[in-house]
RNA sequence: GGCGGCAUAGCCAAGAGGCUAAGGCGACGGUCUGCAAAACCGUUAUCCCCGGUUCGAGUCCGGGUGCCGCCUCCA
């Protein structure tokens, strides 16, 4: 294995709108806060994404030496929590326990860390309540009939973070949003509500109620990463007005300088080019993806291109009766032009294609692949008695892979740095005529080990190869509805006419397995089989 | 309307002012193979337009054009 590699980090700040060289406010350690999901339903792929991001963030910060705390929240008092329950019938704090287990579930399938403290706001009233007392006790916060608002133009920089003023916010405002009389200045937030009848509420000095939206965040991350910390991440939707108004209430309660030291916001998810929302009514659930692909690829996918950008997920829409691919005119009908059959969404929605993702499992399949002989080759041959250095695309994996994570937590450069190294292995593995055994064992050993230490940053690669390689082939199977039974009747067949030379017949069967989606692989050892 | 972001090959996508502009998919040619497939090798871009700064710009600045997002719940 390589020497670790610690380059200097940088990344990009919102705030300053700039990539900047992390330097945390203690040496060797630092903070983060991940601004967590509201638990009403099931996750989605966009909570994902802001979810994979400071993970990988995480992880690539703690193998690099420093002594990380990660603190994920999760919002599970809100109104959208409240309104889901009336609708379920089902208490709000059941609702947002049960959802919060069906979060915790799709991250750990997607092989997620678990942050060091998770806090939810009902475990933090009292530290809520204690902020929003501070700032009306400094006239950032006013009450009004059990209401508790921030008065926003008392806060100078309000705006800073999402680069706008009050003036040019104050001059959209009105316009489309209803504006409550109550309130000083139509921009100013909720920090505590008043609750009505019926709703689940806590005692405060301005009457029962629950805590505005925003005030959660303030109080939990000083509560655990202090009144200054390093990183703060969430969705780019988060910046206005989510994270604006944190910075608003911690500043305004603890001073300037104070509170998130660098802000990374993830770009959004986009489905055929537009945005994912629940809105917009076309997002997709991890469930419902992970129905039909292996979690891995998805995280895989996610990983291929830089947090910052947009992410688009290609949709092919085949008719479940004919398979003709279906226009967007067509989905929404619910009837196949070609055919004639009418659908509903569910049933579109599982029979759904996501090209990207098949692309990304087929990468994987291939690291995958890789990772596999490698390690039969090591297992089988005994290491050579001279120490040789590995050839040089493997030799500088670790160090080229690294440099593109310390440059803004850049994996999709990352993932493309794996690809030289991944060649010079596999051309090794296939013969690799003119190179010594020595140098043939170093390279695979430290391709081997390499790939150990991108895996523990990626969160992939990092299962039995083997094993991956047989579940995804099971998966794929179920998914395009593959008889492998009858692919191994086949492959017996064909192996028996290979062994007589009659080629003709086996020249047959493999076009009988080509019209399954099978691809026969003749090798050495025997024949295999892919997925065309 | 205000503000922000993006524009790199057929498609996707890295490029933190300076060697021949990563990588993936696809396509084409080759090696291997009974023929294939897989794997490997090779080919496939001067960076939306105009102007500027600089010894040097895809990278910085100004002006266009075109997409996208935020300004309302959203990851």
């Amino acid at each position: 294995m390589t020497e670790p590699v610690r380059p200097q980090i940088h990344l990009h700040d919102t705030l300053t709108g700039a990539k900047t060289p992390l330097e945390t406010l203690e040496p060797g350690r630092c903070g983060v806060y991940c601004c967590g999901p509201t638990v009403y339903g099931l996750t989605h792929l966009g909570n994902l994404r802001a979810a994979v991001v400071p993970d990988v963030m995480v992880r690539f910060l703690r193998q690099q030496g420093l002594d990380v705390k990660y603190v994920r929240n999760i919002t599970d008092i809100d109104d959208k929590i409240i309104k889901r329950s009336a609708e379920e019938g089902m208490p709000a704090q059941d609702l947002a326990d049960k959802y919060a287990e069906e979060y915790h579930r799709d991250l750990a399938d997607m092989n997620m860390l678990e942050p060091d403290v998770e806090p939810r706001v009902s475990g933090h009233l009292a530290e809520i309540v204690d902020l929003v007392g501070r700032l009306v006790n400094k006239g950032l916060a006013y009450a009004v009939d059990g209401d508790v608002y921030y008065r926003v133009k008392e806060f100078a920089s309000y705006g800073k973070l999402s680069k706008r003023t009050l003036e040019e916010m104050l001059e959209g405002a009105g316009s489309r949003i209803e504006v409550d009389e109550r309130k000083e200045t139509p921009l100013d937030f909720a920090l505590w509500k008043a609750a009505k009848p019926g709703e689940p509420a806590w005692e405060s000095p301005w009457g029962p109620g629950r805590p505005g939206w925003h005030i959660e965040c303030s109080a939990m991350s000083s509560t655990h990463l202090g009144q200054t910390f390093d990183i703060h991440t969430g969705g780019r939707d988060l910046i206005f007005p989510h994270h604006e108004n944190e910075i608003a209430q911690s500043q305004g309660a603890h001073g300037d300088g104070t509170f998130a030291r660098y802000w990374v916001h993830n770009g959004f998810i986009n489905f055929d080019g537009e945005k994912m929302s629940k809105s917009l009514g076309n997002f997709f659930t991890t469930r419902e993806i992970t129905a039909l692909y292996d979690p891995e690829t998805v995280r895989y996918f996610l990983l291929t291109v830089h947090y910052r950008s947009g992410l688009n997920f290609e949709l092919e829409v085949p008719c479940p009766a004919c398979g003709a691919v279906l226009l967007k005119a067509a989905q929404e009908a619910g009837r196949c032009p070609a055919c004639g059959a009418e659908h509903d969404d569910e049933a579109l929605k599982r029979s759904v294609r996501f090209p990207g993702l098949e692309e990304a499992e087929d990468r994987l399949a291939y690291v995958y692949g890789t990772l596999a002989q490698a390690r039969t080759f090591l297992d089988s041959a005994k290491r050579p008695g001279a120490d040789e250095p590995p050839l040089e695309h493997t030799a500088g994996l670790l160090e080229s892979f690294t440099g593109h994570m310390a440059n803004d937590f850049n994996t999709g450069g990352a993932l493309g740095a794996l690809s030289k190294p991944l060649n010079e292995v596999n051309g090794l593995l296939a013969g690799g005529k003119g190179v010594s055994k020595p140098v043939r064992w170093a390279t695979l050993s430290s391709f081997a080990a390499d790939m150990g230490q991108v895996a523990s940053i990626l969160g992939c690669f990092d299962q039995e190869p083997a094993a991956w390689l047989a579940r995804r082939r099971d998966a794929k199977a179920k998914r395009i509805g593959l008889d492998t039974g009858r692919v191994d009747e086949l492959l017996v067949a064909r192996r028996a006419a290979r062994q007589a030379k009659d080629w003709g017949e086996a020249d047959r069967l493999r076009d009988e397995l080509t019209t399954l989606g099978v691809a026969v692989q003749d090798g050495p050892q025997g024949s295999t089989w892919d997925f065309l």
